[in-house]
DNA sequence: GATGAATGAGCCTTCATTCAT
DNA sequence: TATGAATGAAGGCTCATTCAT
């Protein structure tokens, strides 16, 4: 095989990491596994990460990473509020649908006590923007008055629901189904 | 240890599956653990199940039978939409709240391919006089015209979140709390 | 291999253990060869031992217990003092002779951190009514009045060097020889 | 880090070696923990050693020959024996208590098939003349006529015990202390 | 000379499963 | 029915050693 570069190689361990856990759980990416997806040694992976824990947290933190920037392109605090929520909105349905196996591998996480609490509060800062949105939406009488949590679940989260379904049967969400489920979460939190 | 009658081993086995696997993920139920917890020897839990993964899905769908009962208790087809679907909105959400560790098992579950598929549309099959209902709304004009999964993500499937929450937080549901989400469900697929 | 009863069984992993960290080090016994010797799987050795530290420290603490149950054997504290110290002297010298295995085993260990220093105190007791006798040794006026770390450095201690070197050279102390050595280790201590 | 010149990191590394070894056994000391010590690379060791046993074993006789020196320091065989011995008692307790670390290795050397039997070897050599002055103290009637294993074992094997306890408890052995354990040497081998 | 990434054998340990009793 | 000793296949991890740069 193509002899990688060093950073190469990490990205590699990771990707397969993701591309294995996915397919089957976390039972189905020993470190002997990964390596060879990749045509290395195990022992390989040590050199970029010191154990099993660290190589799932560290992929959980750069998936995170990036769903956080993805989630937040093209959206400013001086848009009017709908119109932020539904950028952020349309932007988080975006990714889960064209980066399914990091959105399956996130949740996996998520039940797992080998992803750290650290790991998962640092993920939580990500979204920020978005409860101060809220907020202010509150404040300007346009969104219900209800904790954060609340409307969270009433409008993002049917997303991974939405996304999961979708991609599990390989159907594409057609444009009028989108603006649908859009309507169903402003609906859910306007006032 | 009190002999157990056949009946209550069988019981005994798969609530301390329960109890395990939820303290800390599958990892933390190794069958012999299993067995010590209830008094019993590893090799008569191969009596009751053919193996682990027999054990697991039986409990799986054991579990989702239960919610299911509990789920449409005092629902009738007859009811009017929205008093149908409230009375089946709160009954799941009572259900997430009074008994978490099922709850969380199911979810834990729906990530492991240690539960079949098959075992997987069992349990969806428990809701069916839901979407008979939803179906109904649809011709009455008072549910939004969209597909049952798109209701489902945006009514339903945000409970799953909101209970989560409470119970790992340990804090309880305000009635008030409880009434504004429901409406948030409401609003979300209502015309 | 002849099926061994469980107690027989335990008995034949410290044996076993002991034959292979003698002959080459720790490093020349692993779990899995220590099992193999015996014909046995290396999961076997977990039923009777937690883990090697545990098999380890278990068959140390064994060892120490058999040498002062023959160490002090035929002694009594109302023996004259030079009486009881020749009859402890030649028991430990006996000792190391006859089972030189053991006596290489607990040296050995005594310079390993796989030995928890709690198994080195359990083992250091044993020697108590040894030191009471020089104790009232001392008190008679036969015994030099030093430290009993010197008394044991002088008197005991060489004992090992001794063994050693006929074990290894596979020759037999002669009674002479012997008669000598305890010549000079009583004048070592003697006023 | 300072590029140190080719001898230096020789002799670098040795010292690297003896402080590893010494703070927890050899297992505490991988090439390239041994290497990260010094700031090398754990590849250079290899052009200064053969192999891990090489760098040992050079360790080993190295430490010999220089405890071979201190020993004899100011001994001259026209000494009467009293004096002679009594030069290199002293010399060998000053040596294991000032440099405590290098006799904790070799004692751990003496247990390992690491060290091969021919540096054990070529470690004897170096206390021939103590055994040629015993043999002139049996002359002349003044040391016990006993083989020089058994002068060895009551005279100076003694003192690795007393510097062990001392140095393991920080204490500093008193002067007195001191002259009465020469003493007890010396009636132990003395006629 | 020097590096350090890479290897791969080997170690300890766990665990689902079997089977003689 | 019930037991629990025994198995053996993994799994995570370490480390002496090599080699292209």
């Amino acid at each position: 095989m193509v002899r990688l570069k060093t950073d190469d190689k990490r990205a590699a361990i990771l990707k397969a990491t993701l591309r294995l856990v996915n397919s089957n759980g976390f039972h189905a990416a020993p470190m002997a596994k990964i390596a060879s997806e990749i045509g290395i040694s195990a022992g390989t992976i040590y050199l970029y990460f010191q154990n099993k824990e660290d190589l799932i947290n560290t992929l959980y933190r750069e998936l995170k990473a990036r769903f956080a920037t993805k989630a937040l392109q093209g959206f400013s605090p001086d848009m009017p509020v709908k119109k932020g929520f539904e950028t952020i909105w349309r932007n988080i349905l975006q990714y889960k649908i064209s980066e399914p196996e990091e959105a399956v591998f996130i949740e996996q996480c998520d039940n797992t006590p080998m992803v750290t609490d650290v790991s998962r509060e640092v993920g939580l800062k990500s979204v920020q923007p978005l409860f101060d949105l809220w907020e202010q939406g509150q404040r300007e009488g346009i969104i219900k008055p209800v904790c954060r949590q609340t409307l969270f679940a009433f409008s993002l989260f049917p997303i991974i629901y939405l996304a999961n379904i979708y991609t599990k049967a390989s159907k594409e969400l057609s444009a009028e189904t989108i603006d649908a489920a859009f309507g169903a979460s402003w609906d859910a939190i306007r006032m």
